[in-house]
RNA sequence: CGGGAUGUAGCUUAGUCCGGUUAAAGUGCGCGUCUGGGGGGCGCGAGAUCGGUGGUUCGAAUCCACUCAUCCCGACCA
């Protein structure tokens, strides 16, 4: 339908008419991807693939720091090698890709290619889901001895899982992840492996996302198909759902009993091997965009920001932009030196409110602004974008204030989301309550007797999922919300992405 | 895989109910011009075999059948 709003201007959704289409169009707007003709895939463009780049970076520099390397598996798994381990086949056979035959032919009748049916594969192939089962096919013939001991290597790489509905970032049937998987010789390792990296991601989603998290542990019904303990950060977005940002897992001995891998400990006596694996997606993107965003358009956290601050310049004539370049030109000498990244604009085919509404939509934490009035007060116009505060300070010294700024919006931006999470985080007693709590949106902190049963009914009758027990959970004792047995502690309830 | 809806220019849509010359608009794109402190104005121009196939008809974007695709709501899921 035409609206006079799309005739005078553009007009975008509101997070508060329809989230969803806000997140679809906002997407799209700040060029961060767009739908493939490929059902569930997508394009990730230049500047949503810097975004990533960008938390890539970060990631790879905390692994490293921790002990990993990197390194790649194949992208094609033989079928027998998934259903190695019982439930890890389970939880992902409904959704793979699988290869058949490995050859095309001009069809007869002209019409293309089509399949050659003499090209079939002996072994079908199928398209990684995960790479637990081919990482520890590799692994059997690398471990022998506790000297071998630990395993700590990541892989940077795609995936597919063959979802029936797809969104842009927070759920696509290809997407790009990482997947540390280690191996250990001791339970006890490979624990503190599992909880070190949750502790990675955490810190990465609280200090560069600035996206405060809970840290928590899955419900059985939750766990990782072929874990023994999940664990899990989750955070919540403006429109009160909850998302999992992120997982790391307890293996056990599941997979090195599946693929017969053993080491000789100290006494020499053979014992199977401890593992872990933990992930993070092109799904931070999306939680990204859900935690920060406005109905302007994206909002980045200077950390993550690919172009931290951009100049326009405002000008009539040559003369004016070539004297305000100069000016811009010294900006960016000092801007580099403290290592900030600064864009600037002078693209003469663009006009200023063009450009101001642009890299609002893309999310440009600081945007400056120089005019011939500005140059000739020795001003400059600085606009965050968090607050969209708009001041006039000396260009003497700007450098020095934007980098304060920039620091300042990254800490505004986490506190301002945490603020969101305490005040969404609602305690329940009873089921009438937990209810309305549900409805409302956001975690909903109720007690629940640990069982599958309970969990699964009240998913039933409400939606809503136990998102974790939090690794803080205080113990107390008290009564589940829905069957009234007694219960030590309280998990986190809400409805989910 | 169940329920609902939609396919018309790069994008967003009007026209479809009730068939009738050359399919309309906004935006985007190209050229020119006036402009330039929050997505500019004016003028000109290019751009669509109306998702596909078949049927009804003198005549189909419009009616009928089939088909393909996409989106939304469910079940499933990082």
């Amino acid at each position: 339908m035409h609206t006079i709003f799309d005739i005078m201007a553009v007009k975008h959704t509101k997070r508060t008419e329809d989230y969803s289409k806000w997140y679809n169009e906002l997407v799209q707007r700040a060029d961060l991807a767009e739908h493939s003709d490929v059902r569930g895939c997508m394009v990730i463009k230049p500047y949503g693939f810097a975004i990533w780049e960008r938390m890539k970076e970060v990631l790879d520099d905390m692994f490293k720091e921790t002990g990993h390397s990197n390194a790649y598996f194949p992208l094609f798994i033989p079928k027998s090698y998934l259903s190695k381990e019982a439930s890890h086949v389970e939880g992902f056979a409904k959704e793979c890709a699988v290869v058949t035959h490995y050859r095309l032919k001009n069809a007869e009748d002209g019409s293309g290619v089509v399949v050659d049916p003499k090209a079939k594969l002996e072994e079908e192939l199928i398209v990684r889901p995960t790479s637990e089962t081919i990482i520890w096919n590799s692994y059997r013939n690398w471990i022998q001895s506790y000297r071998d001991l630990p395993i700590l290597i990541n892989q940077w790489a795609n995936v597919v899982r063959w979802e029936m509905r797809t969104r842009l970032f927070l759920r696509t049937a290809e997407f790009l992840w990482q997947e540390g998987h280690t191996a250990h010789a001791t339970a006890n390792e490979a624990i503190d492996e599992t909880r070190q990296m949750l502790d990675v991601y955490a810190k990465f989603a609280e200090d560069f996302m600035a996206m405060p998290v809970v840290r928590g542990r899955k419900t059985a019904s939750e766990r990782f198909a072929g874990a023994e303990d999940t664990l899990c950060i989750e955070s919540l977005m403006q429109d009160g759902k909850a998302l999992q940002a992120g997982t790391s897992h307890f293996l056990g001995q599941n997979f090195a009993k599946a693929f017969d891998v053993k080491f000789a400990d100290k006494e020499g006596k053979l014992e199977y091997v401890w593992a872990t694996s933990w992930g993070v997606s092109t799904r931070l993107m999306g939680a990204l965009i859900m935690c920060h965003s406005d109905d302007e358009g994206l909002v980045l956290p200077p950390r993550l920001a690919p172009i931290q601050v951009v100049a326009v310049p405002i000008y009539r004539s040559k003369e004016e932009l070539s004297s305000i370049s100069d000016r811009m030109l010294e900006l960016k000498k000092l801007f580099k030196e403290k290592g900030i990244s600064f864009k600037y604009d002078d693209d003469d085919n663009r006009r200023p409110g063009w450009k101001f509404s642009e890299y609002e939509t893309k999310g440009v934490p600081v945007r400056l602004a120089m005019g011939p009035r500005d140059l000739a007060n020795g001003k400059i116009e600085v606009v965050r974008r968090d607050t969209k505060e708009k001041k006039i300070v000396d260009f003497e010294g700007v450098s020095d204030y934007v980098d304060g700024l920039l620091k300042e919006m990254q800490e505004h931006l986490f506190q301002r989301a945490l603020d969101f999470k305490n005040n969404s985080t609602i305690e329940v007693d009873d089921f009438e309550a937990f209810k309305k709590a549900i409805k409302g949106g956001g975690f909903v902190s109720a007690h629940w007797d640990g069982s599958s049963e309970t969990e699964e009914k009240i998913k039933e009758m409400t939606q809503a999922t136990i998102r974790c027990i939090p690794l803080d959970q205080i113990k107390e004792n008290g009564k589940c919300v829905l069957s009234g047995k007694p219960s030590e502690g309280r998990v986190l309830f809400a409805k989910a992405y």
